[in-house]
DNA sequence: CTACGAACCTGCCTGC
DNA sequence: TGCAGGCAGGTTCGTA
């Protein structure tokens, strides 16, 4: 479910909601995530007070004086706040109750999400080899450049890699390439930089634009509040293939990379 | 170092 | 109606 801009929309929806709040208890119903929810969560938040949230990559940052609590929603995960004494869903995991008498879900059918603690975020193990953010000026052509030399990869593999740039995922990645005109299988080292320059502005495109209308909504992503997003509406080839190109009216073919589902205009991209 | 496949899980849709 | 198979927004890990 959740690229940069699902993740960004969900930190944007929570953040008035829990900032200064303190956590009264937490409640672990299944524990078996990606990984097992960290012991910390049960023995070190409760009592905290939640200073800020933040996110890095897809990794939201919940921090307190005691330590920081990472939340990662994999491909199904949500964050909503509730009632505290609203019934549980099935597939809601774990609860944090506030003073405020709100709590916030952690729901996650495929349990690909994960919730850990470390006292020094951005050094833990998962966060600490992760590129750039891709709505900062570090995130340029002359970097990608950079790192694309000598990788054969596809390109559209290589944008998703976390290493080289954090958040662009499987539809933020082929609408991007779409947008700025690149085949999906040329090999990275082969793009000229004006080329990297195209597309590193289609990627700050298009995930501004996706976070501005809310991220995407596919079959189940909602924000905090529970609400869906829009920039599906908007979406140029994923999901679209058999359908005409919106530039050239040529029908947009659907192939796998590296097993994932990636769509393109043959004619348009190269 | 790079590249590839498998793995983690559940739900939903398609076709027989 | 049931069931098998394939698919899904992510990421790490083991193996060549």
């Amino acid at each position: 479910m959740p690229e940069l801009p699902e993740v960004e929309t969900t930190r944007l929806g929570l953040l008035p909601h829990v900032v200064q709040q303190r956590v009264q208890g937490v409640e672990v119903r299944q524990a078996q995530l990606r990984w097992p929810v960290d012991n910390e969560i049960n023995s070190r938040l409760p009592g905290q007070v939640i200073n800020a949230l933040s996110r890095r990559g897809k990794y939201l940052i919940f921090e307190t004086q005691a330590g920081c609590q990472l939340v990662h929603l994999g491909m199904s995960g949500s964050l909503r706040l509730v009632d505290a004494c609203s019934p549980w869903r099935k597939h809601d995991h774990l609860q944090w109750l506030f003073a405020s008498g709100q709590a916030l879900r952690f729901h996650d059918p495929r349990r690909f999400g994960a919730v850990l603690w470390a006292t020094a975020p951005l050094q833990h193990k998962l966060l600490l080899n992760l590129g750039p953010e891709p709505l900062t000026a570090d995130f340029s052509a002359a970097y990608l450049q950079l790192r694309a030399k000598g990788r054969k990869v596809p390109l559209k593999t290589f944008i998703m890699n976390s290493q080289v740039v954090v958040g662009v995922g499987n539809i933020y990645a082929s609408e991007a390439l779409y947008q700025a005109g690149l085949h999906p299988l040329r090999a990275a080292c082969t793009v000229t930089l004006p080329q990297l320059t195209g597309l590193v502005t289609a990627i700050k495109n298009v995930l501004s634009a996706a976070i501005q209308q809310g991220g995407t909504t596919l079959r189940d992503f909602v924000n905090g509040k529970g609400d869906p997003g829009y920039f599906q509406q908007q979406l140029q080839v994923y999901g679209r293939d058999g359908e005409p190109c919106h530039q050239c009216q040529r029908l947009l073919i659907l192939i796998k990379i590296n097993q994932r589902s990636s769509v393109f205009c043959e004619h348009c991209q190269s």
